[in-house]
DNA sequence: CTGAAATGACCGATGTAGCGGTCTCAAAGA
DNA sequence: TCTTTGAGACCGCTACATCGGTCATTTCAG
């Protein structure tokens, strides 16, 4: 009952690498050691190891902590830009309607 | 040996929620259900909704995979430009030390 | 209006991620 | 040089995330 070979897209797979080496470099920019930034984030050096290369399978979670403590940008320049992003995308979702509906699932098999 | 209620820097949790909302509004906007999207991405629909809310424990690749697949922006402008994004930092990491040093751990706490 | 469908919430089983440990190797500092 | 220490890799245990259901509620299309 593996069957946990799950597969990524390249450009999952490229954003994740991306965000380790951000991690990677800031974390050595600052002079601190695997186990130092581990032990800040409160995380074992093992799964900052996984991190920091890249691996899918770490909970995202963390992976922003490393981030966020070591100032690498997440999504935007400042992070003080985060709420009102976050504002602006909850304005825009409550024009659209709650639940999408399919609008015909035969719209094209029904000949 | 339960204690694993972990905290999240405000940062990281505005970041999962910006995520998130990216996420549910690029899915509404192509009029795909929960389930819809579940499936292509190959989730549970239970996970999506996880991802949605923005929740800091599911799997980075799984969040990033829906992600890329709606189009939502991972960190750049086009998915084309993550690869060499990556080579920059990878050459910015090749001119440090491979392993930090801490140069004196009793920088401050030594008199 | 009305009912089919989408969403929100919840749950038990189970595969697995994180932990923390060890060992080895490389490299940086004295 | 030499030796300290950061980093890479691996491993078993355990808590927990994912899955895939169910049920209630909301909501849009006809």
């Amino acid at each position: 009952m593996a069957e946990h070979v799950r597969t990524y897209s390249r450009t999952t797979r490229e954003a994740l690498a991306l965000l380790g080496r951000a991690i990677r470099l800031a974390r050595k920019q600052r002079k601190m050691t695997e186990a130092d930034l581990a032990a800040r984030v409160g995380i074992a050096r093992s799964t900052l190891q996984l991190i920091e290369k890249g691996q899918p399978r770490v909970e995202i979670g963390l992976a922003f902590e490393a981030a966020a403590l070591l100032g690498v940008p997440l999504f935007v320049d400042e992070p003080s830009r985060l709420a009102p992003e976050v504002s602006r995308l909850d304005d825009k979702l409550a024009l659209l309607p709650q639940s999408i509906r399919r609008p015909r699932k035969e719209t094209r098999d029904d000949f």
